[in-house]
DNA sequence: TGTGTATATACACGTTTGGATATGCTGGGC
DNA sequence: GCCCAGCATATCCAAACGTGTATATACACA
């Protein structure tokens, strides 16, 4: 699991990662998105697939891409434990109910 | 916020959250629970303190260390966004409410 | 079959990283 | 004032990393 962190420690992949977010993409389409030649792209998306965070699935010359959320959601886990105190389960529901855009709550207000 | 990504990607530092998620340790505590030297520890410390993610205390001859959650949840936030499908929200908010450890739903089934 | 397009791989290079060892600094107890 | 414990900083080193350029491979289409 501790190479998901690694992989994501890269800004390129994580704009990857977003991109995908919206839907398969091809490889052309995503060195669109990024700052970096389409080799860079390849590698990072080689590396992205090692680490399962990817799908590739070949149409004609195409490679299409497309986000496996599975490892994404084991991080997230982890985040959880150690993102939040031990109390204070309430709050941490009604904070995901509302969503990251939400305001802060009085309880998180310093 | 990209900051602390790179800075969770080593695991002997995610190692020192985790220890530090159970309350404030001093670093010859730390170095019990990790398998480097002190040096390393303390500027794996340093490092985790530039990025805000934990605090510091003096007292004596001791430097106490404790957790920012704040980042955490930053990141926590950024993996929640790509973590999930945009559309089955009642069926994350079961999962959050069920937590980690329990069972795959039917709709998390392939 | 030949040519262009889409993508992957090879190679070389400079930079960053994490670790060990050695040393410096500070505060407490005698 | 001395000495030791706790911790930080300096230095060196090997390995890993990300990028660009060049090249290879695979497919499409005429």
């Amino acid at each position: 699991m501790g190479e998901v962190f690694a992989v994501l420690a890269d800004p390129t992949r994580r704009r990857l990662v977003e991109v995908l977010h919206d839907g398969e993409q091809s490889v052309t389409e995503l060195v669109a998105a990024v700052a970096i030649q389409q080799p860079g792209v390849s590698r990072h998306l080689r590396i992205l697939h090692e680490a399962g965070l990817v799908t590739v699935r070949a149409s004609g010359q195409r490679r299409l891409y497309s986000l496996r959320r599975q490892p994404l959601r084991e991080m997230e886990a982890w985040m959880r434990r150690y993102a939040h105190d031990e109390r204070d389960r309430l709050g941490r529901l009604a904070d995901f109910v509302d969503g990251p855009a939400a305001k802060p709550s009085a309880r998180n207000r310093k």
